[in-house]
DNA sequence: CTTGGAAATGTAAACGTTTACATTTGTGGC
DNA sequence: GCCACAAATGTAAACGTTTACATTTCCAAG
């Protein structure tokens, strides 16, 4: 059915190694055979086996990418960084997803193998050590949000700790006591670090502790929809609102609004991570910004260092820097344009 | 450095077969064979290279898809339909991107070739004809929103004609006399039906047609954004818009906000897709019901549909009925909860 | 113990490509 | 024409896995 590189080197009355030399290495070759051969390339449409081609190469420029979902704007925008870099350096990715599920962890890996000649991982729920007990150790690897300790790994996380704090104690310096939180999905580090800084931003500014302040979310939508309906049911109400991520800081907006609470002028409201479409809703969103894309964009740089300098390569725990975005919802301003 | 099947049959002190029959049929191989290859099997951490898998059996279980780009929740949406239905049936995705790019399609499609089962291509730029000069023409293919003509090629397309027609003809229902359309990326079919349904129902409902309406657009936010600061100073003014796609349209609606024009009361809006978000924003969005995810879990259920039944078959060209989601932002409803 | 048949396992070749080393071809100088 | 050397091309084996057919082992019946 499909052609081979035999069916090409019969049709060009050559050799398969002058095939193989006319696609990968044509300086090598003189201009008739070439000729002859590009011919036979196009009149057979031939395109190589890539599968076979790694098999003989071992080397697949190509980058497997799992994370925990393939949809929702924050992935979105992290293999917005991915794919740039990676294309920058003429590799392609491979994208799955684990649903933050071991066994679909494993499943991917499996099929990846071989097909790849590094992996990146996103893995808020599951440890690093835990994830690496099923790796080849070869195989170069770049953690992503997991739990890592120390500098065994290749990981990089973002500061979600010295994000939630200061964007926690800004949403402070406009003078609210009560600020709630709608929290992230339970085992997940990131959202465990967003809330430990909450608490300790409360507490450096001498704001209103309440455990009542903490409502559960698993960053959908509708779980911070909920979540805000209960915050409007408590008393003394809340002032300002602090949502895990910006999804669901869009969710809770849109509770307040059904229920015509003036944002930001009866409660306050800050997300985190700052997807695009946080700068064109009304009010716009005061959120930290956690350069997603950049975030893709590094891990794939380290990885292929990891790649190319297997010998030299020094493996480092990165914490990518976060800060904050200050737009409507938090008070502060009213412009007049979308931040680009 | 990373094990073989010949490193686990030599440490099991069995040949390569029987570890091949252990690891994909055991029902074959006695239970003490059995478990002296599966403890070489984790004691060596091996996976099998699926690169020399697919060579062997030519079957790869594993589907390209290539969309225009990776990002946005409208291609979210389309890959969380596709990656749940081929998780139903053991299939993975291999998913890369073209930015409508004809040399970046055909880099694309080199780099799947022999790792793929079949291809599910979206490419609302191209024509399928041109696409497929590209292709063997033994790899099972579905287009998605692609230009096609007849049952040549199987293709689904979304009703784009008339999911316009019907949104515009509902906004001209309201009274509007005036209303213009934010338009999307010129030469994408998608843009031009949704076009070309505008006009139709302008005529038909008696609606003003003005060349001076139509204003262009990319598919952007950005674009958007400045197409309807372009509409506010139109003279008469639009008092309605039609917005060639949801992430556009809730951008124009944070122009109209920042200009203190009040939705839908002053200019109503409509979008379309129906992205998740737009039922949480604030007015909720009234927009065409596209199937986002439908649409990609059809695509791989007809894609599987070719790629297991070679010889039966039958390739059709199919169109996705659209239809209109009524709430807010043209003017019918208050609802008190977003529609899940 | 021998025989026949089933179960279990091994051998060899296939898949499509790459490339080291072997061989052939071409060219210039004598 | 011969020789030396460079350029061009071909041959054979490698990559890691699967599986048809060959071979061996096991077990039950006579």
């Amino acid at each position: 059915m499909r052609s081979t590189i035999k069916d090409v080197a019969k049709r060009a009355g050559v050799s398969i190694a002058t095939v193989s030399r006319v696609l990968n290495r044509s300086d090598v070759v003189n201009e008739e055979t070439r000729l002859l051969v590009e011919n036979a390339v196009r009149e057979l449409r031939y395109s190589p086996n890539i599968a076979a081609r790694n098999l003989s190469r071992s080397k697949t420029e190509t980058i497997g990418i799992l994370l925990p979902d393939l949809y929702g704007e924050f992935f979105s925008e992290v293999l917005r960084g991915m794919d740039r870099t990676a294309r920058k350096h003429s590799y392609h990715l491979f994208i799955s997803s684990s649903h933050n599920n071991k066994a679909e962890i494993e499943a991917a890996l499996r099929v990846m193998s071989g097909r790849v000649d590094g992996l990146i991982i996103m893995s808020p729920h599951i440890d690093a050590a835990s994830l690496n007990a099923n790796l080849p150790s070869a195989l170069p690897l770049v953690l992503l949000n997991c739990h890592v300790e120390g500098d065994e790994f290749d990981a990089i996380n973002i500061d979600n700790y010295r994000g939630a704090f200061e964007i926690v104690k800004h949403l402070a310096s406009h003078g609210h006591k009560r600020i709630a939180i709608i929290k992230g999905t339970e085992k997940n580090i990131d959202a465990q670090e967003r809330l430990r800084g909450y608490r300790d931003a409360l507490e450096e500014a001498g704001a209103e502790y309440s455990k009542a302040f903490e409502i559960p979310g698993d960053f959908t939508e509708q779980s911070s929809y909920n979540a805000a309906l209960q915050i409007l049911q408590l008393k003394p109400r809340p002032t300002a609102i602090f949502v895990s991520n910006d999804a669901m800081a869009i969710a809770a907006l849109s509770a307040l609004r059904t229920h015509q609470v003036s944002v930001p002028e009866e409660i306050a409201l800050a997300g985190f991570d700052d997807i695009p479409i946080a700068s064109y809703i009304k009010p716009s969103l005061t959120t930290v910004r956690v350069g997603i894309s950049e975030l893709g964009a590094l891990a794939v740089d380290r990885l292929l260092d990891a790649v190319r300098n297997k010998k030299e390569h020094t493996k480092r725990h990165l914490i990518m820097p976060t800060g904050i975005v200050v737009r409507e919802s938090c008070g502060c301003t009213r412009t007049v344009h979308p931040t680009p």
